[in-house]
DNA sequence: TATTGAATGATAACTTCTATCATTCTTTTG
DNA sequence: CAAAAGAATGATAGAAGTTATCATTCAATA
């Protein structure tokens, strides 16, 4: 039974990591996904799909997607790991009362130019800006 | 028998808290701890002066001076709670590899103009930047 | 100083995440 | 294409960090 597409193979491949019918409902979950979704809300959802997968391969698998470059992992305002589902360049406005985190695009936000290096000899991947602050409903 | 200086019951004065004596030795020793010390490490060094005191209230504590003020919460990429003890204005060099955190002043990121308000009516409080990427150890 | 409400200390419990290991599935190799 | 080797899975115990509970002690205030 031909369980895999042939996208996801080829995704796979291109990542250097085996193809399994768990990753492959993990993933296409995760993709359908928007915001910052963690472990736990990523488990509840694929297990419609796959009742029998185990929270340890969620994490495990999590984990591997975002050490392999598919996805990235975001900071941790919310005590636990979450996920970057917005592909595109931007950055995180969150409230310093009811700690919601709304995506901010890097236009929107109009930060100057950025170095590449930095004191220490630190070498910049990227920057990402927290702004703090009330939103709307906590004003 | 007077535990408790003038100084620190006037800080609890005007941040409307009760003045103990574990609040004071605990105030004491985060402001002789440099970088971002999480709750075990402040519990261990207070411990030296306060044998008897316990865990609970350290982190009660910890979290009542962020909360009123005192103390300004970091954001958590070492998966506990770290308190900011560096009054200047900074930002965070955090490397990717190791996690390590290194502040980084103002000027020397060099991100100028910054915006009060942002849209969907979210007011500015601060600007917080996490500069991703590897230390000078782990390039 | 007595009263009342708050803080403390001890510890159980909770949340999030990781380690372990037997079983099952993929990949590799002949 | 089948067998062997290696990796992934699922179940679950356990660790780390944090919070809740509650009896006792302490601080604020009347």
């Amino acid at each position: 039974m031909q369980r895999t597409s042939p996208d996801f193979r080829q995704l796979c491949a291109e990542h250097g990591i085996a193809v399994t019918h768990q990753r492959q409902v993990l993933y296409e979950v995760m993709q359908g996904m928007e915001g910052h979704p963690n472990p736990e809300e990523v488990y509840a959802r694929v297990k419609k799909k796959v009742p029998a997968i185990s929270l340890a391969t969620v994490y495990k698998n999590i984990h591997l997607f975002v050490e392999s470059g598919i996805f990235r992992k975001m900071s941790m305002h919310h005590g636990s790991v979450r996920v970057e589902m917005n592909e595109e360049e931007h950055h995180h406005m969150v409230c310093s009362r009811c700690n919601a985190i709304t995506d901010i695009g890097d236009k929107e936000l109009g930060l100057a130019p950025r170095r590449r290096r930095l004191p220490d000899g630190f070498l910049v991947e990227r920057y990402a800006v927290d702004v703090i602050g009330l939103c709307a409903k906590c004003q």
